[in-house]
DNA sequence: AAAGAATACAACCGCCGCTTC
DNA sequence: AGAAGCGGCGGTTGTATTCTT
């Protein structure tokens, strides 16, 4: 005898959602924290199930997020995880903070993939087009999630390291990726840090970097200041009030994913700063007349204490 | 200005491994 | 032990937006 069922699934609403729905979703795991997503539903009163909720979260509403376009740099780290991972945005993702799986999928179906192509390179195989197109063309599914252990056989091509990655990499906080020591026989196994090798990679070169915005690091690890320069062209009406809200950005710890120094979480974050509750009060006070739910977040942030927020919680979807 | 095509991305679907009972 | 649910993941789809003609 298994578990209860997460919901019944009759009368639960599917598709976009609402400012409203959202506004609950946030309320209410700011106030109880991620507890376990089945009971989310109910308690928060959303007609959504509990996978829906869970994904509305991790891929738009979660504060620690990132919008607009990678930069180059982080389609870089893309290019060379995807090449040494396959296709395991979630791994990828984990390398990218404040970056969701999602978001790196479908940014590599939509851009990288015609970039890589554009180059010569097989997106799949990571190798030149050439022969590696009649390799896909008589083998179409073979490769998506091939193995690491084959992809390690097949190095993609030497990349250059491109010397304006140097300062962006230096900009945009330590990576959690050691650049450094990096070689592709040091990705063991999926969860330990697989290292981009980009000072040997030389086709990057042809990186088309003309037809993508470059994103100065500056641009994207913004201080915690409310943004004005979202990337939302169509605001108001959207399910994407949080940008039109101007909700301030996210800056990382330098030392994302560093165990070591992350005990001390205050120093961690900026994100749940005086500035950003403000925004959230606004958020969820604005526009309706629901008293009881005013001043939820006008206590200090002692008052919720499930909260942890360091980054690396945040990363691991943990409160 | 309008229509059609292309693009971008949020959300859903289904599968899988782990956990719970 | 094994059936069944949960959470997470990757693939796919639907739709809104932007671009092109």
């Amino acid at each position: 005898m298994g578990r209860q069922p997460c919901c019944d699934k009759v009368g639960l609403k599917k598709g976009p959602w609402t400012a409203e729905e959202d506004k609950k979703l946030i309320s209410f795991i700011l106030t109880n924290g991620q507890c376990c997503w089945r009971a989310v539903p109910k308690l928060s009163g959303l007609l959504r199930c509990g996978k829906s909720c869970r994904l509305r979260w991790t891929n738009y509403l979660r504060p620690d997020l990132k919008r607009g376009l990678l930069s180059e740099y982080e389609e870089k780290m893309v290019i060379d995880l995807h090449a040494q991972l396959g296709n395991r945005w979630s791994k990828i993702a984990s390398h990218l903070p404040g970056r969701t799986d999602n978001e790196i999928k479908n940014h590599w179906n939509t851009h990288i993939k015609k970039k890589l192509k554009k180059m010569g390179i097989d997106p799949v195989t990571h190798k030149a087009l050439s022969n590696a197109t009649e390799q896909t063309q008589n083998q179409p599914q073979q490769q998506l999630h091939q193995p690491l252990e084959e992809q390690q056989n097949q190095q993609p091509l030497p990349v250059d390291f491109d010397h304006k990655f140097e300062h962006e990499k230096s900009q945009n906080k330590k990576p959690e990726t050691s650049f450094e020591s990096s070689t592709i026989t040091e990705a063991k196994e999926d969860d330990k840090i697989i290292a981009p090798e980009f000072e040997t990679m030389e086709l990057m070169n042809g990186f088309c970097t003309d037809e993508v915005p470059i994103i100065e690091a500056d641009e994207i690890l913004m201080p915690c200041v409310p943004s004005s320069s979202s990337t939302s062209t169509s605001s108001s009406n959207s399910t994407n009030f949080l940008e039109d809200l101007h909700l301030p950005d996210f800056e990382w710890s330098c030392n994302y994913n560093d165990n070591s120094i992350n005990n001390n979480n205050e120093d961690n974050m900026a994100l749940w700063d005086d500035e950003f509750i403000s925004c959230l009060n606004l958020l969820i006070n604005d526009d309706d007349d629901d008293d009881d739910k005013k001043q939820v977040f006008d206590a200090p942030l002692t008052q919720y204490p499930r909260m942890v927020v360091d980054s690396e919680s945040w990363a691991c979807g943990l409160f």
